[in-house]
DNA sequence: TAGTGGTCTAGACCACATC
DNA sequence: ATGTGGTCTAGACCACTAC
């Protein structure tokens, strides 16, 4: 094996990662069983299992019962972003962190949050427009809608003194996450709350989330111009 | 134990879950040890280890040896993108592909290119640009750099007959990948290569992939205005 | 230093897809 | 029908770190 690490079954991992890249086994080829390998590298099968399971999610193998194990021919590029909280995310980059919530109201859902929160068109939820702010400077811009129904506790809360996401993510843990990223041009009002020009393009992240009683919130936040997600790999 | 689920340890990451989305184990509590859990789920602790496993993955338990595992206080969210190739994203939408090789040559890379594959400046690369359409419509951009260096057997490929993502893909298998999305406003070229206004708002996405030999290729990725990226959790 | 999670093993049985 | 991966078990030893 050319890789030491820290478990047997990473090490597994590693080599046979190297394996492919160095294109011993090439795309589409079926690799040997898990029986074959833990003979040749003196593990149990069960840890052969554990390391191309992981290889597996990782999206490098496809493993399949009676077929074997083949190398993926068409690995699909997953990667994982985090999503920080973003008090947290600007006190990291050594800034002074600031929130300012524009307003906090209750209001008939439109349709398209409605849709998107699987909810009747009409139904009253808390509407809440933040801005955050790095050393004063706009960073991002949250158009919230908050479903009490799914939140319970919700509605006696006064979201210019607490911070909603970190409220939300403290009392109203959720099971399910929808989530698209995308690019608009900043209409008037993103405009002004991020101290740029209208039409700048802005990245924007649109998340709901639900629990076994309903969606909780949807979100829109827009980034200031320039902000870029990093994923990993 | 409220859910059958296909196997016993995802039975109980349901059931935990379950517990911390009813706020039977709170932010920061700490939950029983493995043994305790094996004894009441009445499985092996191996079992319980693994679905707990699980769910310190989705980041909802924190877990340390002697300290214990507690729910999570503040769940950074992870999303995790699937970034399918191209061509087999058009023909899954039922849309036909097509694709177009605006330019291919060698060039010197300029310092910025430079910077993102960790290569000298001025090092010459192939460099590609490409459109790839569904139905005749322009789907996205790519503008791309390819390191023969990394990349054996690149130099003879002529990209006008063979997809350089597919190529690569099936080729040059990678272990790392840098990966970043941002929003800019459609410059001239990507404006009149998208048929939309400059000016418009695009999705970016930004990939440098590095096998042992070093940086493979990377691309800048313009999606047509109006698409979004959706994530899961 | 002792309690907790991390990992591994040898063996077993099962589920599934292909042969 | 049979070979392959999926899962589980009981037990063991180890590594960390909070106490």
């Amino acid at each position: 094996m050319t890789e030491r690490s820290s478990s047997k079954a990473q090490a597994i991992t590693s080599e046979v990662r190297r394996r492919i890249v160095d294109r011993e086994w090439r795309q589409g080829d079926r690799i040997p069983d898990e029986a074959e390998l833990a003979v040749e590298f003196g593990v149990a099968r069960a840890t052969v299992n554990k390391a191309l399971q992981m290889l597996a999610e990782e999206g490098l193998l496809d493993r399949k019962r009676r077929a074997g194990t083949h190398v993926t021919v068409n690995p699909a590029r997953k990667a994982t972003l985090t999503i920080p909280i973003v008090r947290e995310q600007i006190e990291q980059a050594g800034m002074e962190y600031s929130h300012r919530v524009i307003a906090q109201k209750e209001s008939p859902i439109p349709a398209e949050i409605a849709r998107r929160m699987e909810l009747p068109e009409g139904r009253l939820l808390i509407h809440l427009r933040t801005v955050h702010y790095g050393d004063g400077k706009p960073f991002q811009v949250e158009d919230r809608w908050i479903n009490p129904g799914a939140a319970p506790g919700v509605a006696g809360i006064d979201f210019h003194r607490v911070n909603a996401n970190e409220w939300l993510v403290r009392n109203a843990p959720w099971l399910r996450a929808d989530m698209a990223f995308s690019a608009e041009n900043a209409n008037a009002r993103d405009a002004r709350l991020l101290e740029t020009r209208q039409g700048s393009a802005l990245l924007i992240l649109q998340r709901t989330t639900f629990n076994d009683l309903g969606a909780i919130t949807t979100v829109r936040v827009a980034f200031h111009p320039g902000y870029a997600m990093i994923a990993t790999h």
